[in-house]
DNA sequence: TTAGGGTTAG
């Protein structure tokens, strides 16, 4: 920067014409403008001074906004006020620039209107401005269109078909990608180190260890450079696919290590339940002096949280403010359920109530099922309104209270939860779980009759309760929503969505072969104890990832040692 | 002067 100033200063003092010291201010912009050696605040002093800038400037102004730590539409406003003007006319720079900046701050209706200038202005087959506007509506999660944008493009090259790769990766339409990564083979592109990391993520998001190994192989085989961010896409996708060994041979092979490859291991051990590793993980990060950021140390509070270890966590909190990390929402989260987990439900509300930033729902909500857990009704009921106070649509928040009633008998105050959730039309979030079988992600909501395998499924499961009950299993029924009688609540209980997981997981492999279901909820207190009976009955070893973390299931025991 | 990538509370 130092010697751009001397530039700047140069020209304002050496005699020369009006056209050249704005052609060389033009182009001081350009750099001041870039990201990583430039000031920004300077190139808009530096633009301002000068009466009409050309498009270099303009588009320079417009990609250094984007890039700046705290995002906002202002790369939007400076294009439409270029427009407004009418000198100069963009180009396809300024396409990409400003569609870029619009996917940055997802801001679907200023790209919107970019994309219909770049109809009219005839940019549209510029091949950059073809993946920004795939990569714009991706962002924009408007997967439909991003879609509709990448078939119309007539020559796709490595970057198109990334990008679209990826935007179905990032919503976790793992099928999809995966599917699309086939296709570009098949159309003869050959993939870099970035398609890869899409793919592995969407094997990651979909919990698709098989397909995951495989691409991984294929990596190898195809001699795809392993860099910082595939290797880290790579330790993520192990550890979120459940082989945390695996992530742990990939993250200790890595030449050079930075913050997310560090946190991506050490939230990869917490989701295990293997706290003393991310501890240890976390001492040699120090260690190798990387800097922990709020992500590292998510890590670290959420594998004390898991295994009960609240000093420890207490620790922790403290040296993360003397590391000058500003506690995120995130990191009050995983606190709060520190806290209740250790069934410290009173020092949880204490701090939620001292928070310097307002508790969003998912404090709140962590809260109630720390009440829940303890069965402490005064508490829930306070938290309970506040919660229903910042979501009084979400249907999880009754569904937990109606369960809360319900675990303490209070029948009455259950039956007014589930009639105000009726009246107000909400309808439960259903369970989801998927499987992957053959190359193929299978998926299950609670319930289910639609797969075409639908009866073989019914037929395991007949099995499964025939031998469950055998061993004298009584179903927790205070885990079911309805209150109905028991029988009925017993059959409910059959058809949450891991069980037709892991039917049909009995039904199409076999033994040694584990058992891998991703859940979207918690699984509940009941699937739980039946899954450990299967692994022992069936001999398998079952490994559930829920919302939360891993549950690994062997011979009639679980990892995470009924703490979860 | 242009487009695609890695970690994130319940």
């Amino acid at each position: 920067m130092r010697v751009l100033h001397q530039i700047h200063a140069r020209l304002l003092t050496h005699a020369m014409p009006i056209s050249s010291i704005s052609f060389g201010l033009c182009k001081i912009i350009g750099f001041c403008a870039l990201s990583t050696y430039g000031d920004i605040d300077y190139a808009r002093k530096l633009f301002s001074q000068i009466q009409s800038p050309n498009i270099f400037s303009w588009n320079s102004m417009i990609r250094g906004c984007s890039q700046s730590q705290t995002p906002s539409k202002e790369p939007v406003i400076l294009f439409r006020k270029m427009v407004r003007r009418g000198y100069p006319n963009p180009n396809t720079f300024t396409m990409a620039f400003v569609l870029k900046a619009c996917s940055i701050v997802s801001a679907l209706e200023e790209g919107q209107q970019v994309h219909a200038s770049v109809l009219k202005s005839g940019f549209g087959s510029s091949p950059f401005v073809e993946t920004a506007l795939v990569n714009f509506y991706a962002k924009c999660e408007d997967i439909v269109r991003a879609s509709k944008v990448f078939d119309e493009i007539t020559d796709r090259n490595l970057v198109a078909w990334s990008t679209m790769i990826s935007g179905y990766a990032r919503i976790g339409l793992v099928n999809e990608a995966l599917g699309l990564f086939r296709d570009m083979q098949k159309a003869g592109v050959v993939p870099d180190e970035v398609t890869m990391v899409s793919v592995i993520s969407a094997c990651a998001a979909s919990g698709a260890l098989d397909t995951g190994k495989w691409v991984h192989a294929y990596i190898n085989k195809q001699l795809i450079e392993t860099d910082l961010e595939l290797s880290t896409a790579l330790v993520n996708m192990y550890a979120k696919c459940g082989c945390i060994e695996r992530a742990k041979e990939v993250f200790d092979a890595m030449p050079v290590k930075d913050t997310k490859a560090w946190s991506s291991m050490i939230v990869g051990l917490a989701i295990h339940g293997l706290a003393e590793d991310a501890l240890e993980e976390f001492f040699r990060m120090e260690e190798a002096k990387v800097k922990p950021n709020h992500v590292t140390f998510i890590g670290v509070l959420s594998a004390c949280a898991h295994s009960g270890l609240v000093s420890e966590g207490r620790r922790y909190w403290s040296s993360m403010l003397e590391f000058g990390i500003v506690p995120s929402m995130e990191l009050y989260g995983c606190m709060v359920d520190l806290l209740c987990r250790a069934s410290l439900v009173e020092d949880a509300y204490t701090l939620v109530e001292t928070m310097p930033i307002s508790p969003n729902p998912v404090i709140w909500r962590t809260l109630l099922v720390g009440c829940k857990k303890n069965k402490n009704l005064d508490k829930s009921e306070i938290v309970a309104q506040r919660l229903l106070e910042l979501e009084p649509h979400n249907a999880e928040n009754y569904i937990l209270l109606s369960n809360l009633y319900a675990s303490m008998s209070q029948w009455e105050k259950m039956s007014q939860v589930r009639k105000k959730m009726k009246d107000m039309g909400i309808k439960a979030v259903p369970g989801c779980s998927s499987i992957e079988v053959d190359g193929l992600v299978h998926e299950f909501v609670m319930g289910d009759w639609s797969h075409p395998e639908a009866m073989d499924i019914r037929e395991i499961l007949r099995d499964i309760s025939k031998r469950v009950h055998a061993v004298g299993h009584q179903p927790g029924i205070s885990d079911v929503l309805h209150n109905v009688v028991d029988e009925e609540k017993e059959n409910a209980l059959c058809e949450h969505s891991e069980r037709l997981a892991i039917a049909y997981g009995l039904l199409k492999t076999k033994t040694p072969k584990a058992i891998r279901i991703v859940k979207n909820l918690r699984v509940c207190g009941d699937c739980h104890e039946v899954t450990k009976i299967i692994s022992a009955e069936y001999r398998r070893e079952i490994i559930v990832r829920d919302r939360v973390r891993f549950h690994k299931f062997v011979n009639g025991s679980c990892s995470c040692r009924d703490f979860w």
